[in-house]
DNA sequence: ATTTTTGCAAATCATTTGCATATAT
DNA sequence: ATATATGCAAATGATTTGCAAAAAT
């Protein structure tokens, strides 16, 4: 099967496939250029809705087993939106947090400079043996913030 | 109808509804017991179970909107595990962080001192302007640290 | 040649909705 | 009395699974 598509930069995810063993097919590629061509996040669906717009004739199932093994692989995490929303977003393999933006979804990664204070501290206060965190952060990214309403 | 249960500590639950005006039902009263009674973190699912277990004649779409409207009232946070489960927790309708046992389930609340230094340095950072954030913490809880294996 | 992937349709879960009836105020 | 809340069954959505056929190694 030949899928007809731009060229955005698939190399983080189609990599990280290679590199774990996976199989480069073409129907992996296409789903990480679908991915790829994502401004901001997106659900499951919208790369459903999307093959299916173009004619790509992939699955469904497909698509979902692609997100979960990208995800596996640390190049897409997956969010839960205070909306109760799952999207995903494509992201460093690192260890880091997202901000998202809440007017047109972008997101941006962020380190956690000083966080690992915080967390000694409430480990200490809770007695916890603390083993991992997620900071998400909420708010206008700096292009929405230029624009009057929306 | 009449609901047989015990005497686990709903108060903080119905006194949210009272205060914010809703009507105290029988079967409001009720899934804040069985509510007060878990352990831990629960799924909706968990719920109706143990409503139907018990032949409480609660209806599914009655659990469901009674843990919306609780959520509401921030007397009960739903969290999202890594797993992509939903869990829902009892908490203070203050803003605050839970550490959740990837053991038992058990949450506690933190507060976040010494994050908005860290937030505002994302913010700073990446030009955000930041509205909320989530910091969810998991680990071992004191418990569970005491107990060998599992 | 062998193992991994895929598409499809059906199955499974989670959550929501419409609506007539029951209940709290 | 009147507005709210409830149960039920059906609708909707999201995600998963079984399996035979197709593609990658």
């Amino acid at each position: 099967m030949q899928y007809h598509l731009g060229m955005a930069d698939t190399q983080p995810l189609v990599a990280a496939l290679d590199q774990a063993g996976y199989r480069l097919t073409e129907t992996r590629r296409a789903v990480a250029e679908l991915i790829a061509e994502r401004e901001g996040h997106f659900t499951a669906a919208d790369l459903v809705g999307e093959a299916r717009d173009r004619r790509l004739g992939i699955g469904r199932a497909t698509i979902f087993r692609a997100l979960d093994l990208f995800a596996d692989l640390n190049v897409l995490e997956r969010l839960d939106l205070p909306t109760g929303e799952h999207a995903y977003v494509p992201c460093e393999p690192a260890h880091h947090h997202h901000v998202v933006c809440s007017r047109c979804g972008r997101t941006t990664e962020a380190q956690d400079h000083g966080l690992q204070v915080v967390v000694d501290d409430i480990a200490r206060r809770t007695g916890f043996a603390i083993e991992t965190h997620r900071l998400e952060l909420y708010g206008i990214c700096p292009a929405c913030r230029a624009t009057p309403a929306r």
